[in-house]
DNA sequence: ACGTTTGGCCCAAACGTTTGCGCAACACAA
DNA sequence: TTGTGTTGCGCAAACGTTTGGGCCAAACGT
C-alpha cells in the first residue's frame, strides 16, 4: 500500500542512486555487525546507510522470505483472545516478538480440534517460523502429530505430554489456595475445577485436593466447568443447593469466581462473611470487585515473554527446557474465616 | 518449518510430476472459477487439482506477494488487546478476515502517539494491504498524514475526522442511557465520561448529556477518568465525596462501572437500591456480576466484520461509507428508582 | 621485483509466483 | 486450398532478496 507502486524504496533503488552494486548494499544493510570485516569500506558502508534512513529503506519481507525460507512471522494459537488470561500472555509474546523483530499472528481455536487443526494449517501456509500454542489439551495427539513431523512449537499456560512449554507451577498453585482456606478454618471445602482436558484446571485442582489429603481431612468436592463466569455461576449453583453445602469455593479462575460470588447472592450468601470465595489469576478486575477477590497471581506477561524466548532458542536449533513460574497468593476480602 | 526444505510441494514439483509447465498449474489453481475458459482440459485440470490436493500444496505467500505486490494481510491496531471489548471486535475481524483468506497481524499501541506510529511503520514494513484502527484519537493528525500518503485503512469501534469508519450509534447510546435513568426517576446524575480523545466516551456522554439538556434539566456531571476499572474507581470516589452526591451515575464503559461500584460499597451503598450505576457496552460480565450491571449493548464482533468488510471494499478500489451500528439497552438491577 | 594476501566490490543464480504473449494443433467456413 | 477462430498449453520475464564465488587493485612479505 502506501506508494502506490511506483517509487518503492528497494535494494536496488538504492544501489543504482549510489553507482554500487544491489549485492553490495544488502550486505552493508544486513550488518552482521559483528565482524564488520567484509562489508564494504567504512566510506561507502555510511554512504550506504544514510541513503537506506533517508528515504525509509524497509526490506520486502516477500524478497527476503523467498530467498531464506524464513518468514520472521509466529504462529499464536489461543482457545480465545476474549479471554483476558490469554489476552494477556499473547500481550507478553508480541511485546517479546516485537523486540526482536518477529511479528506474531494469532487466532482462536476455541479449544475445538478441527479448528485447531485448520487454524495451524493457515500458519503453516503462511509459512510461519515456529508456533505457540496456548490452547494445549491434556490429549495431546494433535501436537505430537505436529511434533513428529518436524513442527516447531512451544505451549504457554497450558502443559501437555513432554512438548516443551511455559506455563505457571499450577500444582503449587492449587496447594497455595488450599493453605489458604485451610488456613483461615475451612474444612468443607469445593473446588469449580474447570475443563477436564486443561492442564491449568486439573493441575490447580490436583494441587488443592492434595493439601487436603495429605492432611487426612475430607477430600474437597470437586466439579468441571467452563472457565467462564456463566460456568462458574453454574458451578456454584450446583454446590449451594447441596445439603452439606461447602463454607469454601475456591474457583480455578477469576472469572468463574466472579460467576460464583452471583450465585452466592442468588442463594442470599454474603462473600466473605457466610461464604468465601476464590479465584485464580488475579485479573486486574479481581482487586476492582465490589468484593475483592482473593486470587492466586501469575506473571502472565511474563510467560508470554519467555515462551517467546523459548520459541526463538527451539528455532535455534538449541535444546529447551520446560518452565515453571512460581505463583503467589494475595488475600482480600472474598475469604474470611468461616 | 514442517518439512527440512528438501520436499517442499511447489507449483513447480507439481508441475514436473505431471509433464505439465509451471504456468499452467498455476492457471489451474488460481482457478477464476468463473469463465473457466482459460485454465486448461478439463482433463489436465482436473489432475493438477487432484495432484495439488494429495500433496497438501499450499501456495507461498512469500511467492505471490513478491509477484503480485499484495500481501494478503491486514493489519489491526488497538490501544490494548487485553481490552475485552478491542479483543472482542478483533474477534470479528479475525474471523471475517479468516473467510476471505485473508490474514490479520496486530499490535497495541496504548493510546499512545509515538507507539502508534512505530506500530503502524512496522506492519507497513511488513507489507500489509491494509489497516484497521482501533485506538483512533479525536485529534486524528496521525490519520491525516497516513490517508495523504495513500494509505489504505478503515476506523473501527471509535471515528475520527472524517475517515471511513465502523462504529457504534454512541450519541444514540448515550441517550438510551439517559431515557433509561431519567425514566426511572434519576434528575441528579453524573457521567464517568472515558478519555477526552475517544470518540466513543466523548458521543455517549454528549448523548446522555443532551437529553438531559433537551429537557430542561441540570446538566450532569462530567468526570473523566481512564477507561478501566481503576479509572472508574477513583471517578466515582470523587462523585461520591461531593455533598451533592448523585443518585445515578452512568459509566460508559462497564469496567469503569465495575470501579464505580467498588467505590459505592466503600462508601456503604448498596448498588441498585442506594444508587443506581450503569455501563456500556454488556460485556458478558455485566450479567453475571453479583449485581448485574444495567449496560448498552453494542454488537462488537459485528463491528469488527464490518470494518473488515469495508477494508476489503476500500482495498477493491470502492468507495466506502462509514457506518453506524444501532445500540440497544439492557436493563438490570443495578439501576431502579431512587 | 615478484609472489601472496586481503580489502572492496560485482556477478549471477536462486527462492516460488503470476501473467502477457505466442505458438502449435485442430475445427470450420468459404 | 487458404483464411479465420479457438483451444490448450509453454515461454520467459519479473517481483526483491541473499549469498557463494569470483575479479581487480592495493598492500604486504621476502
Amino acid at each position: 500500500m502506501a506508494q502506490p507502486k511506483a517509487h518503492q524504496v528497494t535494494l536496488r533503488s538504492i544501489a543504482d542512486q549510489l553507482g554500487l552494486h544491489v549485492s553490495t548494499v544488502s550486505r552493508v544493510l544486513n550488518g552482521r555487525t559483528g565482524d564488520g570485516v567484509r562489508a564494504a569500506s567504512g566510506d561507502t558502508a555510511a554512504r550506504i546507510r544514510r541513503l537506506a534512513e533517508e528515504l525509509g529503506y524497509q526490506p520486502d519481507p516477500h524478497g527476503s522470505g523467498l530467498r531464506t525460507g524464513r518468514s520472521r512471522l509466529v504462529g499464536v494459537l489461543v482457545p480465545r483472545l476474549s479471554d483476558l488470561v490469554l489476552a494477556m500472555i499473547y500481550e507478553g509474546i508480541d511485546e517479546a516478538a516485537g523486540e526482536l523483530g518477529l511479528t506474531t499472528i494469532t487466532a482462536n481455536s476455541r479449544d475445538d480440534e478441527q479448528t485447531r487443526r485448520l487454524r495451524t494449517r493457515m500458519m503453516l501456509a503462511r509459512r510461519v517460523d515456529g508456533l505457540i500454542f496456548g490452547d494445549a489439551s491434556l490429549d495431546s495427539g494433535f501436537l505430537d502429530e505436529l511434533a513428529a513431523d518436524g513442527g516447531k512449537f512451544v505451549l504457554v499456560n497450558r502443559r501437555a505430554g513432554d512438548h516443551p512449554s511455559v506455563t505457571a507451577d499450577d500444582v503449587t498453585g492449587g496447594r497455595l489456595a488450599a493453605e489458604h482456606l485451610h488456613g483461615l478454618g475451612h474444612v468443607d471445602v469445593a473446588v469449580i475445577a474447570g475443563e477436564p482436558y486443561a492442564s491449568t484446571g486439573t493441575d490447580r485442582t490436583a494441587g488443592f485436593v492434595g493439601y487436603y489429603r495429605d492432611r487426612g481431612l475430607a477430600a474437597p468436592l470437586v466439579l468441571h466447568s467452563p472457565f467462564d463466569t456463566a460456568g462458574g455461576r453454574a458451578a456454584a449453583e450446583k454446590l449451594l443447593s447441596r445439603p452439606d453445602r461447602p463454607t469454601a469455593i475456591f474457583a480455578v479462575n477469576d472469572f468463574a469466581a466472579i460467576g460464583a460470588m452471583g450465585a452466592a447472592r442468588d442463594h442470599g450468601l454474603t462473600v466473605g462473611t457466610d461464604l468465601s470465595i476464590m479465584g485464580y489469576n488475579d485479573t486486574p478486575l479481581a482487586a476492582e470487585l465490589p468484593i475483592p477477590l482473593t486470587s492466586v497471581t501469575v506473571p502472565t506477561r511474563e510467560m508470554g515473554r519467555r515462551a517467546l524466548m523459548s520459541l526463538t532458542r527451539l528455532l535455534a536449533g538449541e535444546a529447551v527446557e520446560s518452565e515453571r513460574l512460581a505463583p503467589t497468593l494475595v488475600a482480600r476480602a472474598s475469604t474470611a474465616r468461616p
